[in-house]
DNA sequence: GTGAAAGCGCTAACAT
DNA sequence: ATGTTAGCGCTTTCAC
């Protein structure tokens, strides 16, 4: 294993060589394209084996196609994209396609920045998971390659969409706090800023389906929300925000899971436990929401079906560019744990009402 | 925006012809490279910008470099990995290198794959976060495309390394928990089949950190090591077989956060608490470990660092492909939580001796 | 059904 | 310091 590698690429050319055929049949063999015979097919075959050629993408890019899926992803930290990108390899596993990731957008120009080199190196279809870029730069994305975008509700003539139904999330976890009993179930949602933006992105969505479900329960008075960002620090500043109100909610409903582990903190700090004191929901059924100490209960998306949906629509739109954009939108489930239980007795005395969650029970 | 996008990509005879120069004079300043007086540079630059001109990456491919970063991560699920991956990215930040993550990478064949595609796209330099491949491959790929092995022990000819001090890590814990008052304390590892590998992995070099402080601090006799696999479901198995024991760990060395959590959830079912009955420490110091509920005793490795020292070691590579392999290695530092906590003492009847944890402090 | 040849956008010799 | 030009490895007409 000498530290330089003078040898040369195995090329076409030598398959050919090698198969003694044209360059031109070994490409059509690589492409399954039409225009080669059995035989053909059987001696390029052996030939690409015997030699361990492999196709060189970039030479590919100037042509054709490259075989390559980008999938842009604002935080590899979200504990809920993996499930999203499984679904998404696991639909692309039998084909040529190679799925590359663009890591550290988390913001406009990082986004851009990204999409843009996804561009560059010649990328078959990109996949845009959660994207906070502005509308006009990702129908400006879609109209150079096929592009799909995940996680952002609304219509657009250039790129299909693949979300979860966050109104009905939002919902699901309204109807499981009022079935225990609650009435004051607050909500914690991540700010938007941007109006263009604000109708399609999750969170916003989430908000409304919250407002919704509440008042179709009769409880519009009780609506109850604190606007901060969907982190640990946000949801515990939340929390805070919740727990000074005169008449404090017996339910909290985090818009994210990460959300919920800053609530949980800022009860503690109080003295307060869930679900004895206050019941606590997040949303996206993340890996540590199912952990003992833990056991959130969550709403849990389905990645794997918005991810399978998102490539097989990818792969739709490679094979014709100019098909109608479809939206699909799937349904989110709720999965009830230890953190939500029926409210404490009105005593009119706060503190432990219950007997405060069992350790790790 | 048109659905169809019929507009050819702009190239460097474009920006040539409108900043009226050769293309030779624009490719020298797109490379920095020598020979471009400062007035061209300007005019060139000028011309770049008025036409949005971006270089194709396929078609650099072909001569020189492609300005791309292969990072191999075999599991993106590892709260770990964001840490390295962030070292990478903020180090290469302002350089003109993109980074891009392989997935999917959970056994051999599908590291293969992933390497594979990386450099049959040309990439300039590839980051292998904790291989799991033979040495051979490797080697073979390092000597094909510069590239840095992360994670994982022993010297190589080709590559050079970044990992964390791991029996150290080991010995921080087994130190932590002898200075606690415990005694009998366990260790659960993941089980190292291969045999070529097996003096590599970190997971066989934390097994073997545990053994020597344990002799080191005269508790040979005191050694007690399951055999399972890095995953809550073998944390649990492992908890389950030392719970087994005639006489019981006070303490459990998990040898990842993942792995506790499994030791936690069996504890739970034993009726038993942490640290009231046993004291349990993980490592990794990943996200969950510092919530709340959780409060984990762990590990951290200074998982920017070694994405900083990765980067720069594999820039180096690649301006000296010929340079002598560099061993980076780091130093981890304990984090002690609320899951550690002097043994109970000694009445002879197990249970909770302690008042155990609270549920929240 | 098969192959010869042009050319994708760029870089690097090699002129000048 | 600047420009001319020959390919890099592949796909794709277009002859045969």
């Amino acid at each position: 294993m000498e530290p330089q590698a003078p040898r040369r690429r195995v090329t076409i050319v030598d398959v050919a060589r090698h198969a003694q055929v044209s360059t031109t049949a070994v490409s059509k063999v690589l492409r399954n394209a039409y225009g080669a015979s059995p035989e053909m097919r059987a001696k390029v075959r052996r030939a690409i084996d015997e030699l361990g050629y492999r196709p060189h993408a970039g030479a590919r890019a100037l042509r054709g196609q490259t075989y390559t899926i980008g999938v842009m992803l604002p935080d590899i930290r979200n504990p809920f994209f993996p499930d999203i990108l499984d679904g998404i390899t696991a639909r692309l596993a039998d084909t040529d396609y190679q799925v590359f990731l663009g890591p550290g957008c988390n913001g406009e120009p990082e986004e851009a920045r990204v999409t843009e080199a996804m561009i560059d190196r010649g990328m078959d279809g990109l996949v845009l998971i959660a994207p906070v870029s502005q509308r006009a730069h990702l129908e400006h994305v879609a109209s150079v390659v096929p592009t799909v975008v995940v996680g952002r509700h609304g219509h657009s003539p250039v790129y299909d969409t693949v979300t979860d139904d966050d109104v009905a999330g939002a919902s699901l976890v309204v109807g499981h706090l009022a079935d225990l009993g609650h009435r004051r179930i607050a909500h914690i949602e991540h700010h938007e800023t941007d109006p263009t933006r604000i109708a399609e992105m999750p969170n916003a969505q989430r908000a409304d389906g919250y407002r919704r479900a509440m008042r179709a329960l009769g409880l519009e008075e009780e609506i109850d929300i604190v606007s901060t960002t969907y982190t640990q620090q946000g949801g515990y500043e939340g929390a805070r925000e919740l727990l000074a109100r005169l008449r404090r909610p017996t339910a909290v409903f985090a818009g994210a899971d990460i959300v919920a582990m800053g609530v949980l903190e800022a009860l503690t700090e109080a003295g307060l436990s869930a679900p004895g004191d206050i019941s606590v929901a997040g949303y996206d059924n993340t890996t540590f929401a199912s952990f003992g100490p833990i056991s959130l209960t969550s709403v849990d998306q389905a990645g794997h079906e918005i991810g399978g949906n998102a490539a097989r629509l990818l792969l739709e739109r490679i094979a014709d560019r100019h098909k109608a954009p479809v939206q699909v939108k799937l349904s989110p489930s709720l999965v009830p744990r230890r953190t939500t239980a029926p409210p404490p007795e009105q005593t009119g005395i706060s503190g432990s009402g219950q007997r405060g969650v069992q350790p790790f029970g």
